[in-house]
DNA sequence: AAAATAAACGCAATTAAGTTGCGTTATTTT
DNA sequence: AAAATAACGCAACTTAATTGCGTTTATTTT
């Protein structure tokens, strides 16, 4: 998805979902359109200088995921992740991941690998099923060579 | 797997991988052959009615880790939880659970999914998997029955 | 456009999972 | 049984994440 003017859709997107447009929200989604890898909070600090209260970070992912525009991701330290919510698969009550999600071990990034799909299961006897993730991990190309 | 004397088979498993045979340590293996579920750090301090220091129960799981006999799943609250390695699949250098595990939302259990196996993806490019999770989530019955 | 309302922000303090160091106790080895 | 090794418990520490509250900024209403 190319966007040529990230930041008015990031403005449209909050607006859309009823998110106040600071310059600081509109900045943190624009991020995510413009990021190919999944986003961490420290991600996030660094990519403002650290000129952001860490708390409005957790607090604007909250309401960003609330609202279906990004979705957590796993994090091989348990730590806190988010990628954006592409193709219209998500909204506030269903979200739709059905690609796998690579872990590297060393970088500890997470990168969306949108053609592994997960497999198709809907029910399992005694079990109901929401969400279904899938998770490789193992060493990304720039980490493999050193 | 039925155990006619899972204390014994306990014990035993503790001598063969070289971990000193405690009194905690053979009780504490012995609840994950009893366990139908995965196991939090707050499930073994509970079954020991907390008369166990949380150290110990954290360095003696990952003993258990590094020694193959138990094997990480995911939590959806980022805790750590252990399951069993079983079927002779796992090792200290390799772990295999081409199963998926089920997570509820309510109960925060994780379930081993034997039934359910994980796709077979061996490579991709430019990433190198070691290791592949499909995790379920969602409402285990009891809870959805509440 | 100004006032009123609501949402976002920053600071400080707090919570809770997980870790580390070290002296003591229990287990294994010889 | 003594020496060596591993496990244990306590206290202190680290760090991700959360909460409360007063202030600032954005949005809505008049």
């Amino acid at each position: 998805m190319k966007l040529k003017h990230p930041i008015l859709n990031s403005k449209l997107i909050l607006s859309k979902n009823d998110i106040s447009r600071t310059k600081f929200r509109t900045d943190l989604l624009n991020l995510f359109y413009t990021s190919k890898k999944s986003v961490s909070i420290e991600d996030v600090l660094k990519h403002f200088d650290y000129s952001i209260n860490k708390v409005t970070v957790y607090r604007s992912l909250e309401s960003f995921e609330n609202k279906g525009l990004i979705h957590k991701v796993p994090d091989s330290n348990n730590l806190k992740r988010y990628s954006l919510c592409r193709e219209e698969e998500c909204s506030p009550s269903t979200h739709n991941h059905n690609h796998g999600h690579f872990i590297c071990y060393d970088c500890n990034q997470t990168f969306c690998m949108q053609e592994i799909k997960s497999p198709d299961i809907k029910s399992v006897k005694g079990f109901y099923i929401q969400e279904l993730k899938l998770t490789l991990e193992g060493y990304c190309q720039d980490c493999y060579k050193n």
